[in-house]
DNA sequence: CGAAAGACCTGAGTGC
DNA sequence: TGCACTCAGGTCTTTC
């Protein structure tokens, strides 16, 4: 259940090992994990193959990796090569200047990993449902493998299209590169998250005002703001001494602004934690490993005491999944100025 | 447009 | 031992 930081780990682990790497050659081990692959704009591994990566960007809980695809010229002599990519529409327009620019999409979904591997680990990853192969002038060959028990993620080719509000798509540490400006076609309906410096604040404060369905509806709607998922919004809202059914309208100006820092809050505290617990030479870029259960005030600690208050925590039903609050500090109120 | 419910998935755990 | 059931939950689609 990867949310914003355990996937920024992610990002940034795959980011030194990805970026300027040529795609030497991809494995579709499961078809069901490219699920969001159009297969309309050609096959996943006749766009991958021969691809060179340019980074690794993030926005909310989508990843994606800008490339720059294969010339057809290039690869035609180097090595018969499969030609199995040859569809219908076979022409991939010469890759020049104005083929349009892609981009390898990533969702981890609940269960997805990108493991970064050198050629010669054992393939026998009961889960691995794709593989690419990679070759870099600095790392040299190295593999990154997609592995996913519950096939809730997804890697996909899409377009890159311009920003609606013209500003960096999202977070790669890099603002300069020609991709910066451009966003996948499935994640443009995203919105930014907290931590992003576009994020519109002012948008987010209007969404509340407008939903009269509960808060934290709201918070897991990714597009009224991303990157949060069950448990973060948990643990803000606990922080923020809100019911998870609290009306949005309801909610003040003053206590929509103490929510948003708290949301902010939690997910730096969780990307500070995660971002130390790789180590540097071959970065296990495990989504899961960054869950810091030792600093969850709320969210899977039923029966335990509030850490505010010592009341026990309770959880509920909600939306076939489970909300943990305090029963005491969080509590329904009615609408009312502050 | 907003809101809510269902579908998609697998494996661990529980009760009988 | 085995079977049925519940739970975990992000996002897309459908329905109202």
């Amino acid at each position: 259940m990867p949310e914003l930081p355990e996937v920024e780990v992610v990002r940034a682990g795959l980011a030194p090992a990805v970026t300027g790497a040529l795609v030497a050659g991809v494995e579709v081990l499961d078809a069901r994990s490219l699920k969001r692959h159009d297969p309309a704009s050609g096959a996943f591994e006749s766009l991958v193959t021969g691809a060179r990566i340019e980074a690794a960007v993030r926005r909310g809980k989508f990843l994606w990796l800008p490339f720059r695809p294969a010339s057809p010229v290039a690869g035609a002599d180097a090595s018969g090569a499969d030609a199995s990519g040859s569809d219908a529409s076979g022409s991939t327009g010469g890759a020049g200047a104005d083929a349009a620019p892609l981009a390898l999409v990533g969702h981890l979904g609940m269960s997805g990993q990108m493991l970064l591997r050198t050629p010669d680990h054992p393939g026998d990853d009961r889960h691995a449902r794709i593989r690419l192969h990679l070759e870099h002038v600095g790392h040299g060959e190295l593999r990154v493998d997609f592995v996913d028990q519950r096939i809730f993620g997804s890697l996909a080719v899409d377009r890159l299209v311009p920003t609606a509000d013209g500003e960096v798509a999202g977070f790669s540490g890099d603002v300069t590169g020609a991709w910066a400006r451009s966003i996948p076609t499935q994640v443009a309906h995203i919105a930014r998250d907290p931590l992003d410096p576009a994020f519109d604040e002012r948008a987010f404060f209007a969404a509340l005002a407008r939903r009269a369905t509960g808060i934290k509806r709201v918070l897991l709607d990714q597009g009224v703001v991303s990157g949060i998922g069950n448990i973060y919004a948990d643990e803000a809202l606990w922080a923020a001494k809100l019911h998870p059914e609290q009306p949005a309208a309801s909610i003040s100006r003053r206590r929509a602004r103490e929510l948003l820092d708290a949301v902010r809050d939690v997910l730096l505290k969780a990307l500070a934690e995660g971002g130390t617990s790789f180590d540097a030479q071959y970065v296990n870029v495990n989504g899961a490993s960054g869950y810091f259960a030792h600093s969850l005030n709320a969210y899977g600690q039923t029966g335990r005491p509030c850490p505010r208050c010592g009341t026990p925590i309770v959880r509920e039903p909600f939306m076939n999944r489970s909300s943990h609050r305090c029963p005491r500090c969080q509590r329904l109120r009615v609408a009312r100025g502050d």
